[in-house]
RNA sequence: GCCGAAGUAGCUCAGUGGCAGAGCAAUCGCCUCGUAAGCGAUAGGUCGCGGGUUCAAUCCCCGCCUUCGGCUCCA
């Protein structure tokens, strides 16, 4: 009997170590509780796994991305066997983790109902409680035929990893989770003191050694999901989860949640009076109030002013269009399930609501000729558009069949592409910027296979030219393979709000379909008649959405630029009233968009009104302030500065709307 | 589009097969007050819409509309 030679990796050291054959990696780690799985060779392993010579192992711990993805992989298995004790005709689909959580998947007769959930957690909490054991097995495919004759989604997925042999894309990349590559395992729960098999899964693994290795963990919802993720397959029940490494964990992403339903710009616009969506106009029409518009109006003009800098030209185009338009550019044939009806007129003419700017920007180029010295030619609108999308979909302002895109499209010669991408991604970054993101990253999406248009070389070369830009603004690329527009590949920016959410904001997309579908060209300085390149360009995406996302960011306090009431005068009494409002007078005479409270309130209670609109700035007066000439400052954060000279406190609040800073 | 849940006053929500309730907001009065809710009164509802069951429906059943959670899709 012979010893093994491993070696031991953490993150910053390595040790070699003599061990006796049979030495599992759970032996190596014994000392350290939070040690829940093994990396082995690179390969994620259960803590049973058994050491071979010239090992190389790595601790995977409980609070680890890789140790939470196990925790919640396996807390998946719980509740999947909860489930299947409380219903014993349910069949297993898939359940992998994902990000902060987990889900499973399961075709049951009925939806599960509220206390349906509760029973399962409960239950859940029984198996965790009762330490059953994840044991590992190897299984041929018709072994694991046999054993899961049951289990019809599982055979399934056993079939489509016999038969396909290699994981075909997306698709696969969920289910790799159940049955993963070469050899199939199926995961034991074996009871803590007697070893009887309590459930068991078709799984790759690994999983925590025992169901007590999961140290927190909840159930969250249930709702309906296609099987495999396709519309042409039946329905599952899904119920979600999620759980961490400890109880505190757990509950600081439940308190994450909490705000994140705090921060809901759905309630904040009900709150804050900004927006509403009148069910008389149907869903996904939103109305602006007046504080809404407000907002609206100065990113509006903000972002106006900047694109006159950047050399912008602003247009104008109608919302509705004979179907002609949407012919040529072959919207209709690829686009119209997102779009609304037709209306019939003029005898049998189609009119459609436009659902994109892009062939009205075409057309205005169309209406002269075009000499290469106007190139670049940046056209902008802030084009409204409509889509009829799925009623399913709506969601808030930021999935609307309304919206407005703040939309350029720019034409320009081949050679003039690079620079063109590259100086409109840093035009978008650096007026995202304005706004208060900053975290980015960059996501670069390909041809949709099955639905687009034009030429492989041109997809090549405009993907190409898309990376290259990417590639120069030093930010972290992530491909989105097949993600692109029908006409094009695209660059999204994607930003990371305050509470670490990202959102999809710019798109850039290289085009050079429309140009040929509608003829396009100029005239080249050798006189030659050329066809010119176009990039579609949203930066917001659409007005509504970011004004969503921005609302949340800031969790409805605006920085003061972009607050819809900037400053509140508060009396001690009716007597200061006039004080009051001829300071407000000041601040409109400097464009601050400022209000008195003259309301028979009291003035805690005027504070505690303007504090829940978030107002930046409260103006407060009573007598000793009158006498010096001055106000009391009181900030959003509660602190304040009393008997700031008038003139002081007017130019405090017009710096920082200026310098566009949050307070 | 699909599955599930919900819809009662402007908002948040109670409630019942037999005349519809609260808090906040609104309006009117009193109070004139120094940093998050002063007191009182008044008004406000076809209980989402349309059918059905019933002596009687806000409540039970069916259909539709809208919203919410997801799937799918996407800005």
């Amino acid at each position: 009997m012979s010893d093994l030679r491993v070696t031991v990796q953490h993150a910053e050291q390595r040790d070699d170590r003599v061990v006796t054959i049979g030495t599992t990696a759970a032996d190596l780690f014994a000392a350290d509780r939070s040690v829940i799985a093994a990396r082995v060779g690179g390969r994620q392993r259960d803590l049973a796994y058994v050491l071979a010579d010239g090992d190389v192992v790595e601790p995977i711990t409980v609070g680890s991305p890789d140790g939470r993805a196990i925790v919640r992989h396996s807390t998946a298995h719980v509740v999947a066997q909860a489930v299947q004790d409380l219903f014993p005709k349910a069949k297993l689909g898939i359940g992998p983790p994902i990000q902060n959580g987990f889900y499973y998947d399961f075709d049951v007769e009925k939806p599960f109902a509220a206390e349906d959930l509760k029973a399962i957690e409960k239950r859940a909490r029984e198996i965790v409680k009762a330490g059953q054991k994840f044991s590992r097995r190897v299984v041929s495919d018709d072994e694991a035929r046999a054993e899961l004759a049951d289990e019809p989604y599982k055979l399934e997925l056993i079939g489509l990893k016999s038969g396909s042999g290699t994981g075909d894309g997306a698709d696969a990349s969920d289910a790799s989770v159940e049955v993963g590559e070469g050899e199939l395992t199926i995961y034991d729960n074996l009871d803590a003191k007697t070893g009887e098999l309590c459930w068991k899964d078709l799984c790759r693994g690994p999983h925590v050694p025992t169901t007590r290795h999961i140290p927190a963990f909840a159930v969250q919802r249930s709702a309906a999901a296609y099987w495999r993720g396709s519309e042409k397959n039946p329905q599952l029940q899904r119920i979600y989860g999620t759980a961490w490494e400890s109880k505190e964990a757990l509950a600081e992403h439940q308190h994450m949640l909490a705000e994140a339903e705090k921060r809901d710009h759905r309630r904040l616009g009900a709150e804050l009076d900004l927006f509403s969506f009148p069910t008389e106009l149907g869903p996904g029409l939103a109305v602006f109030h007046p504080k809404g518009g407000a907002i609206r109006t100065v990113m509006e003009d903000y972002s106006r002013r900047r694109h006159i800098e950047a050399g912008y030209e602003f247009v104008n185009t109608p919302h509705i269009t004979k179907s002609t338009l949407y012919e040529i550019s072959g919207h209709l044939d690829w686009f119209a399930d997102g779009m609304y009806p037709p209306m019939s007129l003029d005898g049998g003419t189609d009119y459609y609501l436009k659902p994109m700017n892009c062939p009205m920007h075409i057309l205005i180029f169309k209406s002269r000729g075009r000499s290469y010295r106007e190139l670049p030619l940046r056209l902008f609108e802030f084009g409204t558009v409509y889509r009829y999308e799925k009623s399913g979909v709506v969601h808030g302002l930021t999935r609307v069949r309304g919206l407005t895109q703040d939309d350029a499209h720019l034409f320009c010669a081949r050679d003039q592409l690079p620079d063109e991408l590259d100086n409109t991604l840093k035009f978008v970054l650096g007026l995202l910027r304005d706004y208060g993101l900053t975290d980015f990253y960059l996501e670069l999406s390909t041809r949709p296979e099955g639905k687009a248009i034009g030429t492989d070389e041109e997809w090549v070369e405009a993907t190409q030219l898309l990376r290259e830009a990417a590639e120069k603004q030093g930010l972290e690329l992530v491909m989105d393979p097949g993600g692109g527009a029908f006409y094009g590949p695209k660059i999204s920016v994607q930003a990371k709000d305050a509470i670490g959410r990202t959102w999809q904001l710019s798109t850039i997309q290289v085009d050079f379909q429309m140009p040929q579908r509608f003829e396009m060209e100029y005239q080249a300085a050798d006189g030659t008649r050329q066809r010119p390149f176009m990039i579609h360009r949203a930066l917001f995406g659409t007005i509504e959405r970011f004004f969503a996302i921005l609302l949340e960011h800031y969790a409805g306090a605006m920085p003061p630029w972009l607050a819809p009431v900037q400053a509140v005068g508060i009396p001690i009494t009716d007597d200061h009233v006039p004080y009051l409002k001829d300071i407000a007078a000041k601040l409109s005479a400097k464009g601050i968009r400022a209000e008195v409270d003259s309301s028979d309130n009291r003035m805690q209670k005027k504070i505690r009104d303007a504090q829940k609109q978030k107002v930046p700035y409260m103006l407060i007066a009573g007598d000793d302030d009158v006498a010096k000439g001055a106000v009391s400052f009181r900030y959003r954060d509660g602190s304040q500065r009393n008997g700031v000279p008038v003139d002081e406190a007017v130019a405090e609040i017009v710096d920082a709307v200026d310098r566009r800073i949050q307070v």
